[in-house]
DNA sequence: GCCGTTTTCGGCCCGACTGTTTTCAGTCG
């Protein structure tokens, strides 16, 4: 059972819990287990059957034996229960916006509603306005809401991060153009380059609110302009992407930053750790909880050397222990793309590129990389741009040909990437793998084995001699395809063991590793890669990408091959090293 | 439910907004 999965089986009993009229704080833990698991970097499974599941935060004994009893029965008792109780369907309801349990609840004891077709009958009929406390604009809202409520899931309203980055990057050059605009920074997931996001919060400072909402309702990309005030105001961009500005005056804009910038999380342990101090942090600044005094700060440095902490990057910002390591000085210091000196996972017209070798080695010089690595694909790739053996020979001439000519300070890498299969063997002969600088090894085919099959396949390819690196080892793809199911603590241990190194692949589709995988990767000891799987000139900047999951994963540039010159990184290639024992 | 510089009981962020109310509960981020 994927760790999704049992995280959507907590959630859910988290509800029914709430539907039953729990403690509020009971129904929290359930969310923040939920949570945990999902982000849990090794499978709950295991853990479960090695009686582990303790270990992690917030799982404690109970909960331990009910995900034990998920994972053994399929099913949870108290679930079970619970759902005898309330038609499961119920707890669609409280996903209706303005609507939770609690207003579910009642709606079920008072108006028999089951589930949402019972909620549009309710509201259509004028029959929940009866109810105490609730009235007319209650009716109205459900009715809309249950217009564009999405099908399912907590997924569905998310968005890629690069399709969201691009169109709030506009609107800020926008804002920021104003000459009544003072700072301008974007907040919320977008800071913190998550893998996906659900809307846009823009934190400003400006002297002209009313104008600065009258040029952003103008804008192209805004469908719709909400309310504006002092405070702010919020859009609807023609994608669907709620945005929200937020005005502050300077004095506050980095309590304002900082409280927008979360996450829920770190704020949630930011503000416990300042109230035992004596501190209440919130937007408008730190409060000092016995007297009147409030400090307020222009920039979010002050926050946290206010409570004693050392500047947390916004990446780190997710409850993982980074303020622990505030305190202690123990932050690691943070991979920057300017750390980086090489892309080592690109592909040209060769294969399905879009740029040929010279468009591409250009492109990356001019990236002012010391080092680029071409990978087109191998032999049996399959659709239709594979690179057979004797294609790839003349590609290494090419190559070669092409450095004789290259500047200075410059070198253009002849590689492959090179499909791993079904028993872990590669489609070309270890001859001309040697020849090659540098071999990236994927799976791109047969991704339905088994767990135990798809780990000894990709540790087999491991093993071999001339794989340096190991390309998107999950193989999912953001918002749109699971992970395939790989035992990923036991590749980590066979990369590290055997030398080869693993990539963050930065396509803002894929970003595998992810961020607890490159985090339980690099602390098992395998040296990372941050790469592009660039197909053309245009998507090389998807490093940044890679290098914000790098961030995420807390890696330092030690930790990340690619940040070495040449002549440091060189060597750390295993058929490097082979040469030199030769 | 979990957790511990408040440590095995008694806490568990903070404020804005909404829709309904005359002071607040529920919901949201």
């Amino acid at each position: 059972m994927r760790n999704a999965e049992i995280a959507a089986a907590l959630r859910e009993l988290g509800i029914l819990y709430e539907l039953d009229g729990a403690d509020r704080f009971r129904v929290l833990a359930y969310k923040e287990a939920a949570r945990t698991i999902q982000d849990s970097p090794v499978s709950i499974e295991e853990l479960a059957k090695h009686d582990r599941l303790t270990e992690l935060p917030n799982v404690g004994k109970t909960l331990a034996e009910k995900v034990v009893a998920l994972v053994e029965t399929g099913t949870i008792p108290a679930a079970d229960k619970l759902k005898a109780r309330f038609p499961p369907s119920l707890v669609d309801v409280t996903r209706v916006p303005g609507l939770g349990a609690k207003t579910a609840r009642r709606l079920f004891d008072e108006l028999g509603v089951h589930d949402l077709e019972g909620l549009k009958e309710a509201a259509e009929r004028e029959q929940i306005r009866d109810l105490k406390g609730l009235g007319p604009r209650v009716e109205e809202n459900v009715l809309v809401a249950l217009e564009t409520l999405p099908d399912s899931g907590d997924e569905s309203d998310r968005r890629l991060l690069s399709k969201v980055l691009a169109i709030a990057r506009e609107l800020a050059a926008e804002v920021t153009a104003l000459p009544s605009t003072g700072q301008v920074e974007l907040a919320g997931s977008l800071r913190r380059w998550a893998e996906t996001c659900k809307d846009i919060d823009i934190v400003v400072t400006s002297e002209d609110p009313a104008g600065l909402a009258a040029t952003l309702a103008e804008h192209e990309l805004v469908a719709q302009a909400g309310s504006a005030g002092d405070a702010g105001t919020s859009l609807l961009t023609h994608t669907g992407v709620k945005v929200d500005v937020r005005i502050t005056p300077q004095k506050t804009f980095g309590d304002l930053l900082q409280h927008f910038t979360g996450s829920a999380e770190h704020n949630v342990q930011l503000r416990e750790r300042a109230l035992g101090r004596g501190l209440s942090v919130s937007e408008h600044g730190v409060a000092v909880v016995e007297g009147k005094k409030v400090h307020t700060f222009s920039d979010e440095a002050g926050v946290y050397e206010l409570l004693g902490l050392d500047y947390i990057e916004p990446e780190l910002r997710e409850g993982r222990g980074e303020i622990e390591a505030a305190e202690t000085g123990e932050l690691p210091e943070l991979l920057r793309i300017e750390d980086i000196r090489g892309d080592l996972h690109s592909h040209t017209t060769l294969s399905d590129g879009r740029n040929t070798l010279n468009q591409m080695a250009t492109a990356a010089r001019r990236r002012g990389y010391a080092y680029f690595a071409i990978t087109d694909h191998s032999a049996s790739h399959g659709f239709g741009d594979h690179v057979d053996a004797k294609a790839l020979a003349k590609r290494i001439k090419e190559v070669a040909d092409w450095n004789q000519s290259a500047p200075r300070g410059f070198r253009l890498l002849a590689g492959s990437e090179v499909n791993i299969g079904t028993k872990g063997e590669l489609d070309y002969p270890d001859e001309l793998l040697a020849q090659l600088d540098w071999v990236v090894a994927s799976v791109h085919t047969s991704f339905n084995i088994s767990r135990k099959d798809m780990t000894e396949r990709v540790v087999e390819a491991i093993r071999h001699p001339y794989v340096d690196c190991i390309g998107h080892l999950t193989g999912r793809l953001l918002l749109r395809r699971e992970p395939y199911g790989v035992d990923v603590e036991r590749v980590a241990e066979a990369a590290a063991g055997n030398g080869t190194m693993i990539e963050i692949n930065g396509n803002p589709n894929r970003r595998d590793l992810n961020e607890h995988h490159a985090r339980l990767a690099a602390e098992a000891g395998v040296m990372i890669v941050c790469n592009t799987d660039a197909h053309g000139t245009d998507t090389l900047e998807n490093m940044q990408y890679s290098v914000a999951t790098a961030r995420r994963a807390w890696l330092t540039p030690e930790q990340v091959a690619n940040t070495r010159a040449w002549r440091s990184f060189a060597p750390l290639r295993k058929r490097a090293k082979a040469a030199a024992r030769r």
